[in-house]
DNA sequence: TGCATTAATCTGAAAATTCGATAGGATTTT
DNA sequence: AAAATCCTATCGAATTTTCAGATTAATGCA
């Protein structure tokens, strides 16, 4: 078997023209050096250098093995050197996964941010349900995943970003008449607009919901929050929003906000990596990101 | 230290994503590859793969030390062809040195002929005394040369090659009377003409002359055997001149050629090659080559 | 909870590599 | 000629590396 060993070697001994200067050059004895230019020889059954009186003189083999030798040699070189060279936080590829109900919201805000704090990030985003995105998570397709915590953490870590009040969202016009502050049991779950399956905004809103009557909750599941709120605004029913939402919502469609009392309900978002990932930095810096972003966008819509 | 029995385990790792597949792969056990994955990580000072339950992952490092160290493996692969593909008879480079008096009349025999026989050589050839060229072989400078024998053969292999006649060549209008065939002692040392210091055919000439009288010798030198010729046909005295070049010779300067008595006076011409040198093949076929194209010069200038 | 899978760890043995000493070959010096 | 010198190959012992097999630890699955 070829070795490395043998080709440095071998380059040094061309280098040196000398058995000895060359075994000085990488530090062994002459012996070992001999041994390693034998096998190599032996192994590629052919003459690399003629050993003469007058020092050593390669053969027109070895000059072309020689050529090759230091291409590899020099290669080799450049792997460690880029291997070695630590890669900043947050550079190079890194592939997000988001939730729904959070990336209209966020991302506009985040992307930009990111770029300019961390030039040589290269963003790519996906946005599915939180099953999806996990899923990626595990087979390495994403890199990391922003979502409503708590989640089945098998073999992952996971990270508070922020804390995200929901409120009551019904048209403009709407009739019924709510205390403000809300309270949960004044919800009624037949006026409920919920998501499709598997948005975790739907089970998050039931859950807010008093348990009673969930026999009767309308079966209408919207495609994004988006739509769902278009629809409220034509009196359809009214939903949960998730504060995040609401600067962007309230601005395009005609809604009235209604706060819950204390406690406020809420969803905690959190980032989501693999725990054997290695980026444990790089997860801390998105953290960052995304906390300030979020935090910005809450108080834009508060003001 | 990097190693190549690393890489290659890196890279069935990588293709096998599994370590023990990998280790099938490279026909080790699942531990001995452990090892060699961990001791390359730990050089690089980076985590090439993320070990989870569902299979291993390549970190973004791994992903690019994997490009990196497929490209070498390629190399390596390539180098270890290149090099066993055994290169047949006088294939590639080959320098040739020639004496001046022999070169302008074999050389322009030998390069097509031996161009046709072997369509992959690559000939280049160097004119100069014999004292340098075996100079340029000692240093590799060239791997063969073509000059008269004996010489001082240290470290080197030689070959005779064929046996070159001597001739005596005076002008055709010259008055001297010789008898035909000549003999050694009719030679009159002030009329011979000589090529400059170095040539051997200087030393062969001064050889066949009886040596009464050399104190009187034209001390008049001449740098090839054309420009001596053409002093011979100028009447200026005479000279020797080797069978070999009576053809080409003849046809351009009015001379006459007169033969010696037996045991007529001749040079060895040689192979001459570092005993070192692995190339005896190519040495032989090279000798057989030189041998016909001698013949046939010869034989040409005899009809 | 036990069972299966997977990679890491441990252990002892085998193989490769090393060094230092020395031999063999040739050249150069004395 | 003999001695000294230079250079590479060879030998033997010590060291390091690499390995297979058994086992362990961690995780996922039923």
């Amino acid at each position: 078997m070829l070795t490395l060993r043998q080709m440095r070697y071998f380059e040094a001994l061309a280098s040196a023209r000398h058995f000895g200067k060359a075994a000085e050059l990488v530090h062994v004895s002459q012996p070992a050096l001999s041994a390693q230019i034998m096998e190599m020889e032996s192994h590629l059954g052919v003459k690399l250098v003629e050993r003469s009186r007058s020092g050593v003189l390669l053969t027109r083999k070895g000059e072309e093995v020689l050529a090759r030798t230091r291409a590899i040699l020099v290669e080799v070189d450049q792997l460690e050197q880029s291997a070695r060279a630590s890669s900043g936080t947050l550079e190079g590829r890194i592939r997000i996964g988001v939730i729904p109900t959070l990336a209209p919201y966020l991302v506009p805000r985040l992307v930009p941010h990111l770029r300019r704090v961390y030039p040589a990030i290269e963003i790519e985003l996906k946005e599915s349900v939180t099953s999806r995105l996990v899923a990626d998570l595990g087979d390495g397709v994403l890199d990391a995943v922003i979502a409503a915590l708590p989640l089945d953490t098998d073999g992952l870590a996971t990270k508070p970003l922020f804390s995200d009040r929901f409120y009551m969202a019904m048209a403009d016009n709407e009739r019924t008449i709510l205390m403000s502050p809300l309270t949960e049991d004044q919800v009624d779950v037949e006026q409920l607009l919920l998501l499709e399956e598997g948005h975790c905004l739907r089970d998050q809103a039931l859950a807010v919901c008093s348990t009673a009557g969930k026999r009767r909750l309308v079966s209408f599941g919207a495609t994004s929050m988006t739509t769902l709120l278009q629809m409220v605004a034509n009196g359809m029913g009214m939903t949960l929003i998730p504060e995040i939402a609401i600067s962007t919502e309230a601005a395009r469609n005609a809604i009235r906000i209604v706060p819950f009392a204390a406690p406020e309900p809420a969803r905690e978002i959190g980032l989501v990596w693999r725990r054997s990932s290695p980026r444990e930095r790089d997860m801390d810096a998105l953290a960052t990101a995304i906390s300030d972003c979020a935090d910005d966008i809450i108080r834009a819509a508060a003001a």
